[in-house]
DNA sequence: GTCTATACGGTGATAGAC
DNA sequence: GTCTATCACCGTATAGAC
């Protein structure tokens, strides 16, 4: 794989494109998105996005990387850790997961969007560059089951379990806020609300009573 | 709202192109899906397909209608029953979640899409519409509250996360395959051992020890 | 590097024969 | 109802001046 410069080494007009074109990609997909508005966007002209990145597709593709890099490698590092306790790691996870998103708002969109488009390989591709195993965290489980601190459970389920429940609100979010209005209850507040009790509803659903 | 035909009632031509309108839209969207490729899919001819729904947005309206309406009304019409005990509720709301999906693959992502359309409002207009109230579930778990029988809860944390992992799985399939490949485990083994896992996995989070 | 103007292809939609 | 042929438009991409 190639090496990638990822938004904080772009620089002037590059880091303007790629910041607008995660806003209108994210938002409306690649097929959605005009070039004409990334460049509004951007505040450009729409020539200029062709002459740094030739071409609709590789502007896409240079997005999709940037954002995935900038998050799997934190979250997976994290997971990877063995000198954290697994109650502790799933805490944090939540948090961080959560925290990362609100901070770049046009991932859920793209994860949706790259799966739905077959870009998984692409996906379990970087994962295997990053050079963490998942496995530490499956071992981990494996511990405390035998240990007899949790309750017997499949680690897939369970990782699938907490990423659907980070996610998933973010994609819901007008639904949900449509739910909310009737509460007076702000979309923030629910996920600062979230990333309190997500950890609990966790937690709480594998360890032994 | 205007009255609808749902696809069983729908016949020969009409129905055919709904069923490849499905396929197409949901794998490629509104944007991405093209004229030519439903119509290939439903093995007739392109103007046939304008004949029949005017235009694209049409059609896709239509297609969004048909979804949810197959849909929504079953998932709501448990939920809102109140002679079900909520534990029992909660594994017949897994299970027929899960198996819905599984029978219309197409939906996940036209949830997805609709949403990161902005289409969350026609969402909860149906949702209206159903003349449903959500509310006898949220009255069900503040009863179970003050029973003692389960541990404080928000309901709409709840209610979210119940929706989040039944329906995110399926837009992550191609990457939680990936995973499953290394213990050779097939998909759809997976689905059906978490129609089992999942009540199991909710119940235990929420449930007083 | 940044702009304006334009070429080019693809796609939604319609007309009209059968 | 179903087809073939065609139009009109829009959006990507490039050429070329500054």
């Amino acid at each position: 794989m190639e090496n990638h410069k990822n938004s904080t080494q772009l620089q002037g007009t590059e880091k303007l494109i790629m910041e607008a074109a995660k806003k209108i990609f994210g938002r409306k997909g690649l097929d959605g998105a005009r070039m004409q508005e990334i460049a509004d966007e951007a505040g450009i002209n729409k020539a200029l996005v062709h002459y740094y990145f030739r071409s609709k597709d590789k502007l896409f593709e240079a997005v999709i990387n940037e954002t995935f890099l900038s998050f799997f490698p934190k979250v997976m590092s994290l997971m990877s850790n063995p000198s954290i306790s697994l109650f502790h790691k799933i805490e944090r996870f939540v948090d961080l997961y959560i925290t990362l998103i609100q901070e770049n708002p046009h991932i859920p969109g793209f994860m949706a969007q790259e799966l739905s488009r077959g870009g998984a390989d692409r996906v379990l591709d970087m994962f295997k560059d990053s050079g963490i195993k998942p496995e530490v965290f499956f071992k981990q489980i494996e511990q405390e089951i035998k240990t007899g601190t949790i309750i017997p459970v499949n680690p897939v389920h369970l990782i699938v379990n907490m990423i659907s429940m980070c996610i998933f609100p973010f994609l819901a979010r007008p639904l949900i806020s449509g739910f909310l209005i009737r509460d007076r209850i702000d979309y923030d507040e629910f996920l600062e609300e979230r990333k309190k009790e997500l950890p609990k509803f966790i937690i709480n659903s594998i360890k032994k009573k």
